[in-house]
DNA sequence: CTGAAAGCGCTAACAC
DNA sequence: GTGTTAGCGCTTTCAG
């Protein structure tokens, strides 16, 4: 019985429905409202049969349509992050996705697990036609998502790619946003400045945001020192705690550099409970732009351009576009938030 | 051919393939995978064949298994809001969606526009077992719509339900929120409170959470105020513009209710960039909280609750409970965010 | 110009 | 105990 969907809900209308009501095949009825080229279907059976559709409240099944095409019409989208999913980064990028997908007919399905069992179940239960995986974890490399790329499963990795693999890959520049950040504290004069980095164990943004710093103190000729290295999380609470601590240690320093936004606000928070004043006695500069908060000096991150130009790129690529792999880095825009002084004494 | 597939992907294992290279029948293939009850299969056999799947890395095609088991295991979430999607209400609520999906096996699938639209193309094409709408403004309810409702297509709404339709609804009890909000800030001592209100011709929660306020104030027997109400819309920017006009043109008042955390920031900020400092001259009280911002004194929602809630009210009705439709109002919480202190010169 | 027919890959009832 | 078979609703050739 497979008749019995489920609870009392009305069987849909199909095309055998509209077929029988409206007189005709019910072939022709696929043939007029897919408007298929070739068929010369008369005008009048054509309005007929489109009018009973309209009346029966007919749309054709996207589950068989998407048996027999082979297509879904529907992209995965794998989000993994350390803590709750949907923060505002993926927020500004979905956004961006979803208007590439949305015009083109795509549907989203998401996934929240990690990117090897996720994409190792659309891919092989063939749910997808093909996957955005945000902020995939470094170590994500496992065998079924390695024959899952090989192959050529449609996947474009946005904010971060597994460096073992070769995979289109959509995201700011982030060693040069890294420098470009600690480059505007120089600028203003301090030398000794704290880097808060994300997770640099997870994340490859983290890792290449730290790079930049190091070669923006570097190019200025500042010594490297590993005490003014904090290796947080990307999260508010990391970062306050870190920072606090470093504080009442009385490390010293005049100027914060954030990976991202959310430590930064956390650093604020932190200097400000002990007195300490932004910019006054500690400029603060970060990748990442947030609304509604403390406005903080900052690298503004394209997102919803980065979510769009994913899905264009997918959208190539589902429609066999076989070429190498794909980097696209695309540029930050510098936000002046009022958190850069000169530094104290300086 | 339908079996042209897109680019050159190797074509996938099917259940043919796994019979034939085990030496059973197809059938014996998925008797043994899905564990059917009721069949005698050797567990030779039973190991054979799941040891040939594991190896040709076999999963069973879900757009197969959905045509004919008239379930596609998936879960429409229609998301409409104003202005940007995933911010962070729907972030946390779909923390929550999804811990209850997740486990009952159940895909997402997302759309952001209205949920007219939205509804009837999921229920229409049947590519969902049931939808989760998210803030449905209260102006829908078109035909398409209520004809999806009517035949009692599983739909649960969260954070807002249209009026004209008697649907499952899960959220906050939006019209105690208001009066708690308000009531804190009389408590307090303040008497001239302004009310800063979400889009009250869109959405339901704003409509509820002013007549809390006003009902916070009738039992505190403070005469209504139509000058000290602010139709914003939910953001932050409107409230910026909204209350620094205010504050401008010289209107008094001693305390802020926002209905929701975004407008209070907007507000905070407007304040303080007139030099009024919070609560020192204007104490603030909001619903929402928002990690990561100035701390302000407020309600906060169960949004992982909510979302659970709704999703496991869905599953129940996509297994068939067939009751009248629910209302499930969850409790928030009180936080101090130090926002609210004594009237100036109270 | 329209209708019949062959699958798409699977589940589940029913023979063998 | 296992294999055969009949659809699920649709697209798409291919006859009529």
């Amino acid at each position: 019985m497979a008749r019995q969907k489920t609870g009392v809900r009305r069987p849909a209308v199909t095309r055998k429905d509209v077929a029988e009501a409206a007189g005709v095949a019910p072939s022709t009825v696929s043939l007029v409202l897919n408007n298929t080229a070739g068929t010369n279907i008369p005008q009048a059976t054509r309005d007929r049969v489109a009018a009973v559709a309209q009346r029966l409240g007919y749309r054709s099944s996207a589950i068989a349509r998407a048996l027999v095409t082979g297509r879904t019409m529907t992209v995965g989208v794998v989000i993994h992050f350390m803590d709750r999913p949907f923060q505002s980064y993926a927020a500004g990028v979905l956004d961006g996705v979803w208007s590439a997908l949305q015009p083109a007919g795509y549907r989203m399905l998401m996934a929240f697990a990690g990117p090897e069992a996720c994409i190792a179940g659309l891919f092989r239960e063939r749910s997808v036609d093909g996957v955005l995986v945000l902020a995939a974890p470094v170590a994500a490399a496992d065998a079924e998502l390695q024959e899952a790329i090989a192959s050529r499963f449609p996947a474009v990795f946005i904010g971060s790619a597994p460096p073992s693999l070769r995979v289109d890959y959509v995201d700011i520049d982030n060693r040069e946003a890294g420098r470009r950040v600690t480059s505007m504290l120089i600028a203003a004069g301090h030398r000794r400045i704290l880097h808060l980095a994300g997770p640099l164990a997870v994340n490859s943004s983290a890792v290449d945001r730290l790079a930049g710093h190091r070669q923006a103190l570097a190019d200025a000729g500042i010594p490297w020192d590993a005490g003014l290295l904090i290796d947080a999380s990307y999260n508010e609470a990391f970062a306050v705690e870190r920072v606090g601590a470093a504080l009442d240690r009385g490390l010293s320093f005049t100027a914060i550099a954030a990976a991202n936004q959310r430590m930064a606000q956390g650093a604020v928070y932190a200097l400000r409970h002990r007195g300490r004043r932004v910019p006054a006695d500690v400029s603060v500069a970060a990748i990442d732009r947030a609304a509604g908060a403390v406005p903080i000096t900052c690298l503004e991150q394209p997102l919803a351009d980065i979510g769009r130009e994913a899905a264009l790129l997918l959208l190539q690529r589902m429609q066999g576009a076989n070429d190498a792999a794909r980097r696209l880095l695309l540029p930050c825009r510098e936000v002046d938030g009022g958190s850069v002084a000169l530094p104290w004494g300086g």
